[in-house]
DNA sequence: ATGACAGGTTCACGGCCAGGAAACAGTCAG
DNA sequence: CTGACTGTTTCCTGGCCGTGAACCTGTCAT
C-alpha cells in the first residue's frame, strides 16, 4: 500500500477519508500546526522539506503499516491471491479455504468452519483438510503469507510483517 | 509516561535501550538521517526546531502511546494471547493460568488460586503448577510479558512497560 | 556460623494424541 | 497422454501434560 501525500490544512476533508479507510498518509503542513493524529498511520512535515527527510518519514509510515495496518491480502473471484505485489493462483478448494481465513484475518478459524467453507455440501474424509492446508501453505509461502496452527483450536492467517515472535534480543 | 528526548546520532546506544523497553522517544536529529523506526513509539525532528513543532510531535507520540496502552494483554477464547502487536498460542492449562493472572493483572495471585484456575476439578501433583508456570514464562517472554514470583505469596503478571516503572531509577 | 528445611526453578523422561507429510490413485481438461 | 486437482491411506513428528529428581536460595533453629 502506498503512502498518500496530503496538503494541510488545505485538504482537510481528504485526510478525514484517509483516516476512515486506514490509509497511511503524510501531511504536508503549509501553515499552522498539524492536527492531533487519530491513529498510527499518520506523519507530517513542514514544507518545503528535503527529499531525504520526506523519504525517511514515508519509510517510517510503511514500517508502522507493517506493524499495525491490516494490509489485506486480496483474493479475486478467479482464485488469484495477491499480496505485497506478488500473486499465486489457487485451485477451487484452496481458494475457498483461503477465503474463510481472510474473512477473519488474524483470528482463529476452527477446523470445522474451514471444512464447511472448503466443502459447502459435505466434507470428505477427515484428513482432506490437513492435506489441503499443507498444500495451501506451500503455495502461499512464496508471497509472504503463512498459516499458523493453534493446536486443537484451528488455524489463523498471518502476514509476513506481523510475525508472532519477537526477535531474540 | 514521559517522552524522552534523544540526540541522534550522538546517543545511539541510549536509543537502543529505549527501544528495548518500549519507551516513547523523540530523536533530535543533528546530522544525517534518522534510523528506521523499530516501533510506533518513535518520532524525530531536525534541530533546531520550533517549540510548537516539537510539542506537536510529543503530543503525537503520547497519542500513539495511548493507542497502545489501551492495548492491554488480551487472551481470546481460543487461547491466543496478544500483546503489543505480537501473539502466542497457549495450550489449555497455560491459558487458564494466564486468564487467572490477567483477571487480577498486576496483583499477586496465590499458588492455590492459580491451581484452582488451572485445574478446576482437582489439581495433579504439587510440582505441576511450577512446571506450567515455567513453560508459560518461556512462552510469553517473546511477546513482552513476564511472570514474577513473590516468594511464599504467589505470582503476578507484569508487562515490559510496568517493569520499567518498577526498576526505573 | 551451620545445617536442616521449605519454597521455587529447571531438566529429563514417557504417555498420549493432533496435526504434518509422503505416497498413491482417481478424475478431468487440454 | 500429460499435467493439475483432489481425496485416501499410512506413518511419523512434535506439542502437551504430568512425574520424579537435582539444584539453588533464602530462612530459621540451634
Amino acid at each position: 500500500m502506498e503512502v498518500v501525500l496530503v496538503r494541510w490544512p488545505a485538504e482537510r476533508t481528504r485526510r478525514e477519508l484517509l483516516v476512515r479507510d486506514e490509509i497511511p498518509r503524510l501531511l504536508l503542513v503549509e501553515d499552522g500546526l498539524p492536527p492531533a493524529p487519530d491513529d498510527c498511520l499518520e506523519d507530517w512535515v513542514r514544507v518545503p522539506a528535503a527529499d531525504s527527510d520526506m523519504a525517511a518519514r514515508i519509510d517510517g509510515l510503511k514500517m508502522r503499516l507493517g506493524l499495525h495496518g491490516r494490509e489485506a491480502a486480496d483474493l479475486d473471484e478467479n482464485g488469484v491471491l495477491r499480496f505485497s505485489g506478488r500473486w499465486v493462483a489457487l485451485p477451487p478448494v484452496e481458494a475457498r479455504l483461503m477465503s474463510a481465513l481472510l474473512d477473519r484475518q488474524g483470528a482463529v478459524v476452527s477446523r470445522e468452519a474451514l471444512a464447511r467453507s472448503g466443502w459447502p455440501d459435505g466434507a470428505p474424509g477427515r484428513n482432506a483438510l490437513d492435506v489441503h492446508v499443507l498444500r495451501l501453505r506451500r503455495r502461499i509461502d512464496g508471497i509472504g503469507l503463512a498459516i499458523r496452527t493453534v493446536r486443537s483450536r484451528g488455524y489463523l492467517l498471518e502476514t509476513e510483517v506481523h510475525r508472532q515472535q519477537a526477535s531474540g534480543a
